[in-house]
DNA sequence: GTATCTGCAAAAATTTTGCTAGTAT
DNA sequence: ATACTAGCAAAATTTTTGCAGATAC
């Protein structure tokens, strides 16, 4: 349980070289005031309720912004554009950080994902693992 | 090893009810024939050196159907929009299949994800599991 | 004082939609 | 014959960009 979100982020700012200006500190608060994974414009428009006058460019170059400083992070690092996945057998992803590419990886590869202790009221399916790390292009470029 | 692509497609069609037109026999081999996680533009290229008149929404609405037919599988469910994540904790996410809502799930309510046999060349830095199902909301309402 | 940031407007990129003519069953 | 599908153009969404004025350090 944080206390002072607002210490956080001017120390956060600090830390990565960021000017703590009155837009970032309401947008991070909007992020991190109640739990959830908005959209741009869902942060927009709880942002304009206490600044009226912020663009939709300044959330979005915010949010990237924070991103690239490690201080939020992206759920999906496909949300640029749809991907279709012809492979219907059990399988996982190896995902590129750098290059973004995917690569299949069959799910008996990986010991079988087991829920400890399962969430109340939902109902599981099934399992996706995303694999995050470097390619072996991408290693051989750094 | 599949052999005749052709007569998967065929059946394929026939099995869920969709005509099996031309258009969509060259984007299903665009997608199928090699190995890959492609976009919409990817696959319009592709398909453009078969069929030059083809046009861009045709291509999206087929992915479409053979994703809601389950002959595609889509990469993210999230790739329409960005979603900021502010837990930096590592956590896992449980995605309903309905309303596509996120909810976070702490990694030690999973057990640890663990690679039975190593992808070469491939450096690994993190898991991230999206564990797929219909949440408790909409359970109730179907 | 200087570098960085904001807001605006415009553009780019991605995806959807309505309609008519054409095609599969 | 009927229902479904393709192509087109236009619109809707999502995201990025360039620049002048404002703000943080």
């Amino acid at each position: 349980m944080p206390k002072e979100h607002a210490l956080d982020f001017e120390r956060l700012c600090r830390e990565h070289s960021l000017a703590a200006t009155h837009q970032r500190r309401i947008i991070f608060h909007a992020v991190t005031a109640s739990p959830g994974h908005y959209s741009p414009e869902q942060i927009y428009a709880t942002v304009r309720a206490q600044i009226p006058s912020i663009s939709l460019a300044t959330v979005y170059k915010n949010l990237k912004t924070f991103i690239e400083a490690g201080i939020l992070r992206e759920v999906s690092p496909h949300h640029g554009t749809l991907r279709v996945d012809p492979n219907l057998e059990p399988h996982h992803h190896l995902v590129c950080r750098i290059c973004k590419s995917i690569t299949d990886i069959g799910a008996k590869f990986l010991d079988p994902v087991r829920v400890r202790r399962a969430p109340p009221g939902f109902n599981i399916e099934q399992f996706s693992v995303d694999i995050l790390g470097v390619c072996s292009k991408c290693a051989r470029k750094h």
